[in-house]
DNA sequence: TCTGGGGTCCTAGGACCC
DNA sequence: TCTGGGGTCCTAGGACCC
C-alpha cells in the first residue's frame, strides 16, 4: 500500500482569456472574451466576464449589447499564441513531474507518490509558483486517487478561492460528504444526455451515481459511465497515457467569413483545408489511405434550402504528398457541389492514418516516387522558416474572399518576430 | 448580418459468411 | 402456424471531451 500513487490535474485557469491578458497587463481586473473562429461564440471568459452573466458557447451576435454596456475587452481567437504559451506550461510541468500526460490545450494529468497532505499542499503550491513566474499564467492543480476525483478536486480548487488554486481529495478524508455537493452534470464523462437519464432516476449529486445499482448504470451510460462510477469509488479505470498514441483521423474545416455560391469559391477552400490537413499528417508523420470531403449549408437559417452531404475515396496508395491529396478532394467537391445553395462550411477528412514507415505496397499500383517526399520536405521547411503560407498551391486562391473573420485578433507575440511585443523603459 | 473546430470511443444494426 | 443460428466486420450516428 505505501506505494500507491495519486492522480493529479493542472489546468490553466480561464486559458485564453489569461493569454491574451499576459502582453495587455493593463485588462487584469477587467471583463474579458475570447471568440470562436469566424469570430462566431463566446469560448473562453475573464472571472469578470463570467460575473456578468455571460454564457460559455453564446453567439457573439447574441451578447453584443451586454459586452459593449460594460466595455468588456472581446478577442478573436488566436491560436498560435495559446498553442505557444501551451507548450512553456507542459514543459515546465514536464521537468517538475515524471509521469505527465498532455491532456489538452490547457490540461495535464500527472502521477505522483502518495504524500502526507503537507507533502501533497506543497508539490501542488511549487508548481503553481514555478508557472506564474516562469510563463505568468495561473493554473490550479487537483488531487485524487483517480483521475475523475483528481477532476473534481480540481474544480474545487479553482472555484473556492480560500484553497489557493490547490485542493486534494485524499483516502480517508470525507469523499461522500464532498460528492454531495458536486451536481452529477459537473462529473468528468457525464454530459448532457445522460445527465438527464440520470435525473429521472433521481440521480443527481456525484454521491447519488457512486451509490448507484452498477448493473443499471452500465445498461443505461454503457462501459464509459460504468468506469466513471468506479473510478468515482476509487478505483482507477482511466490510466495515465504518458506516450501519445499515434493520431487516427485529421479533420481540417472552418465557417466561411460570407455567404459562399459558386464551386470555384468552395474549390479554393479545399485546397487550403487539405494542404493544412497534409501538413499536420506529415508532421505527425503519417499518411492517409482515406479521404473524405463535406459541406454544408447554414442549418440556423430556417429559411433558406437546406444541404449537407459527404462523399469519401480510398486511396490504393497511402500518401501524404499534398498534390495528390487536393487533386482527390477537388474531384469530391465537384461531385458534392450543388448549385443554388448558400453554403456555410466545407472541411476535409483524412481518415485511416498509417506511419509514414509502413512501406505497404500495392502489386498493380507504381510506388510513389521518392522525388514527392524531397518536394514535401522541402516545402515543409520552406513555410517554417518563413511562415506557414510562404510557398503554397495557386488552386488555393489569392484573396480568398471566403476567408474566416478575425476582427480582434492579437499579435502572434511569442511566434513571430514581427509581432513581437516593444518594451519601452523611461 | 451574425451561431467554432478537432478529436475519441461506444453501440446498434445491416451485410455477409458458413 | 411456420420461416436456423451464430459469428465477424463495417458503418453511421450518438455522446462526450476540450
Amino acid at each position: 500500500m505505501t506505494n500507491r500513487k495519486l492522480y493529479a490535474l493542472l489546468d490553466c485557469n480561464n486559458f485564453y482569456a489569461s493569454c491574451e491578458r499576459l502582453f495587455r497587463p493593463e485588462l487584469e481586473g477587467r471583463p474579458l472574451v475570447v471568440l470562436s473562429n469566424n469570430d462566431g461564440c463566446v469560448i473562453a471568459r475573464s472571472a469578470e466576464a463570467k460575473a456578468l452573466g455571460i454564457g460559455m458557447g453564446e453567439p457573439y451576435h447574441r451578447c453584443r449589447r451586454l459586452l459593449d454596456t460594460h466595455q468588456v475587452e472581446v478577442f478573436s481567437s488566436n491560436y498560435a499564441l495559446y498553442g505557444d504559451l501551451s507548450r512553456r506550461v507542459m514543459d515546465i510541468l514536464g521537468r517538475l513531474e515524471p509521469e505527465v500526460e498532455v491532456y489538452s490545450i490547457d490540461e495535464a494529468f500527472f502521477r505522483l507518490p502518495q504524500g502526507s497532505p503537507e507533502q501533497i499542499q506543497a508539490n501542488g503550491r511549487a508548481i503553481r509558483a514555478t508557472v506564474r513566474r516562469q510563463v505568468g499564467l495561473p493554473v490550479s492543480i487537483g488531487y485524487g486517487p483517480t483521475k475523475t476525483l483528481a477532476k473534481i478536486a480540481n474544480r474545487i480548487a479553482k472555484k473556492q478561492p480560500a484553497h489557493d488554486g490547490v485542493f486534494a481529495i485524499l483516502p480517508g478524508r470525507n469523499i461522500d460528504q464532498l460528492l454531495s455537493t458536486i451536481e452529477v452534470g459537473e462529473i468528468w464523462g457525464i454530459g448532457r444526455q445522460s445527465t438527464r437519464k440520470l435525473a429521472l432516476r433521481g440521480i443527481c449529486t456525484g454521491l447519488d451515481l457512486k451509490n448507484a445499482d452498477p448493473a443499471w448504470v452500465r445498461k443505461m451510460l454503457t462501459v464509459t459511465g460504468a468506469r466513471t462510477q468506479l473510478e468515482l469509488r476509487g478505483t482507477p479505470c482511466i490510466d495515465l497515457e504518458a506516450a501519445p498514441s499515434p493520431r487516427k483521423s485529421i479533420v481540417t474545416s472552418r465557417s466561411f467569413g460570407r455567404p459562399v455560391t459558386s464551386l470555384g469559391d468552395l474549390r479554393e477552400a479545399v485546397t487550403t483545408y487539405m494542404t493544412i490537413a497534409a501538413a499536420k499528417l506529415r508532421g505527425s508523420h503519417q499518411k492517409t489511405g482515406c479521404l473524405q470531403v463535406f459541406l454544408t449549408t447554414n442549418r440556423f437559417r430556417a429559411d433558406a434550402p437546406q444541404y449537407a452531404d459527404s462523399r469519401a475515396v480510398n486511396l490504393s496508395l497511402a500518401t501524404s504528398t499534398t498534390a495528390e491529396l487536393i487533386g482527390r478532394g477537388l474531384t469530391l467537391i465537384n461531385e458534392l457541389y450543388r448549385p443554388g445553395y448558400v453554403y456555410q462550411k466545407v472541411g476535409v477528412m483524412l481518415t485511416d492514418l498509417q506511419p509514414d514507415s509502413c512501406g505497404q505496397g500495392e502489386l498493380f499500383v507504381p510506388p510513389e516516387s521518392p522525388k514527392n517526399h524531397e518536394l514535401m520536405t522541402a516545402l515543409d521547411n520552406i513555410n517554417h522558416r518563413w511562415g506557414h503560407d510562404t510557398m503554397r498551391y495557386a488552386a488555393a486562391g489569392f484573396t480568398r474572399p471566403w476567408w474566416l473573420r478575425q476582427a480582434k485578433k492579437s499579435p502572434a507575440y511569442t511566434t513571430n518576430w514581427k509581432e513581437l511585443p516593444v518594451v519601452k523603459a523611461w
